[in-house]
DNA sequence: GTCTATATAGGGATAGAC
DNA sequence: GTCTATCCCTATATAGAC
């Protein structure tokens, strides 16, 4: 169960350079560094580089030398750890499906209450996004152009996504907690709203709108149409 | 008023060729043809075609013999129009920004029951953002990558929006006809679902929800928490 | 393991024929 | 007004020094 954002950001955070040796263990055949400490220390610069280039230009426009100049690799170094520009994406992905998988294991599932599991779902979704939203940025935006393994991930785990939050509606349905209604729409109507979230995160810092009041805020709306 | 969507669907389609005419108008100075038929007929396939092979592969990665491959045209040819790959979109952007405006206006307003207006805005929305899905798709997906004046004019008409529905919200919630709420938050709220319907257009294809009902679930989500 | 220098291709842009 | 052929730069990718 998730306490509050302060708890989840700890204990996710302490996990990230885990999550970065998983990509170096997953990726040792492409990558030609055998020291696993400077390999892990070179892939957060490039992913966050990446990231942050790509999310403001767009992967596309982001031109090697761009990326090089703003992690302060060379070419070489670079290409030390990718085959191709296209391996890059690879690079970020996998880093992305590796936490998100499992956090959102980890943290569903195990509330009673009907209501509150659903409420529970959102928070961690919100609470993920948070705290990766370059990544799920970059995963939305750069979807189309991604090359056809990563797309069909990418395709897989927005799905489960929405299948998640269709169960747990559904359940409520059945339950009698909720009114009958049309779970599809609803869950798609969630899912917006939690994307809206982290594609429109500037307009919500404008207005003074924290995490837990947004994960209140959805909460409240799908209720009121549930309820 | 809004009819209904094939009512709004035929007028719409009759005044697209007057759009590009006006769009060829403003944009004299920058082509190189001089006789209005051949021009708006080339027009036309230009802005399809980019519109098609951007929201595919995205713009940047379009290359503009892709473009003359999808159109028919040769780059000779295409550049009887354009002065650069930047002009491309400012085709594009302008073209839909004369289509969006002239709509909105004419459709709104003139409603007089505070509910049935705000009912009349989303409507006149999702319909536009039906026969226009490609533009819209675009902008949004491109917005980071526009030049500056676009970048801003996209920006603006984004606000514009969102600043219509937050006054029909708060008309209601001043007239006591909707409850108390955040009213900031739930105009957000009702962008994203709009968003969702030409992001996800698939999505809702694939499930069989029309336009029409799409716009009646909107309505029951937003009243169901303002009333 | 990291750098600089360089090869190569792909794509934006243009000249000039028709 | 439209096309083909070509220019030239930029960006990916690699070779080889240190």
């Amino acid at each position: 169960m998730i306490e509050n954002y302060e708890a989840f950001r700890g204990e996710l955070s302490m996990s990230k350079e885990d999550v970065i040796r998983d990509v170096y263990r997953q990726n040792k055949e492409r990558i030609s560094i055998k020291k696993e400490a400077t390999a892990v220390k070179n892939l957060t610069r490039i992913i966050e580089s990446t990231l942050r280039l790509a999310n403001s230009k767009g992967f596309h426009a982001m031109t090697l030398r761009d990326l090089c100049g703003d992690s302060g690799m060379s070419m070489g170094g670079l290409y030390a750890y990718i085959r191709n520009k296209e391996d890059l994406i690879h690079l970020i992905q996998s880093h992305g499906f590796i936490i998100t998988r499992r956090t959102l294991l980890h943290y569903t599932g195990e509330v009673e209450d009907v209501r509150d599991r659903l409420f529970a779902a959102i928070k961690a979704h919100l609470y993920l996004s948070e705290l990766m939203r370059a990544w799920f940025y970059f995963s939305y935006m750069e979807a189309k152009s991604l090359p056809a393994e990563e797309k069909r991930d990418a395709v897989a785990i927005e799905l489960e996504i929405e299948e998640i939050f269709l169960g747990l509606i559904e359940d409520g349905i059945e339950a009698g907690v909720y009114r009958s209604r049309n779970a599809r729409l609803v869950a798609s109507m969630v899912k917006a709203l939690l994307q809206d979230w982290y594609l429109k995160r500037r307009k919500y810092r404008d207005q003074n709108v924290a995490v837990d009041d947004y994960a209140a805020f959805v909460r409240d709306v799908i209720e009121s149409y549930l309820l």
